[in-house]
DNA sequence: TTGACATATAAGCATATTTTTATATAATGA
DNA sequence: TCATTATATAAAAATATGCTTATATGTCAA
């Protein structure tokens, strides 16, 4: 039998406030369809490209996505291991998919894919 | 086939953000045991009265939680029809019940119940 | 009607949050 | 190395939030 783990108060409000922001929370909607690039967020969001930084470092404090840098783009994903995730996750859930936002950055030309030429 | 309705982000975001507050996401916890009166709210937070009201009006404003006046006391449920319960629910299922501090209030003789004696 | 109790509202203050602008760091490719 | 692109950080400004004190409103009971 599979129980839901009970996290604290004091662990769950911080998290519901990260995600109680309008850009943040789409941020992780988004992805949870695939890892996006710093500068694909600022394509999608009308803001500058500090904000989104700084909306991001927020995340990635709080352990809510972890980022990869590849080159010069630097990557970012949800934490999936990360003991709100399933919170998380049941939230996002229950929001439309942000999937089209994802399309339209694509038809544009705007999605970044690394491809290590180095080797 | 029963399927999680969706909400947009636009709503979702303020909700969470409601809650993101460890007081107004106590307040909740402890409707999902039973309603509440402000005097029971002011006897569990250390907290200015006033200040307790004005987290309980946030959450009224944004339909989250009911009032009812019964005698000179005003009691606050949960508002279980309202669009976001389902996920306030699943949220605060994932918390610890918070049942001793009501049943501490109850022991110290704080429990206000209400008793028409006008028939 | 008056006093006591419960709650709400208003105003002021301190702190936190978000955004912008400016600048720094990092990686790439010519 | 140098210019370009991507991202981060710092500082400042604007706004929002939460708390306290003071006061107002509402209800009841004497």
């Amino acid at each position: 039998m599979k129980t839901i783990p009970e996290v604290p108060i004091e662990t769950t409000a911080p998290v519901l406030k990260l995600l109680g922001d309008k850009t943040r929370l789409t941020m992780t909607a988004l992805l949870l369809e695939r890892e996006c690039c710093v500068c694909e967020f600022t394509d999608i969001f009308n803001m500058s490209q500090p904000s989104i930084s700084q909306h991001l470092r927020k995340l990635r404090d709080a352990g809510v996505v972890l980022e990869t840098r590849r080159g010069q783009w630097v990557f970012y994903a949800l934490n999936t291991d990360h003991d709100m995730y399933p919170l998380i996750e049941s939230i996002l859930y229950r929001m439309p998919s942000q999937k089209e936002k994802l399309d339209e950055l694509e038809k544009n030309g705007n999605h970044v894919v690394w491809c290590d030429t180095s080797r």
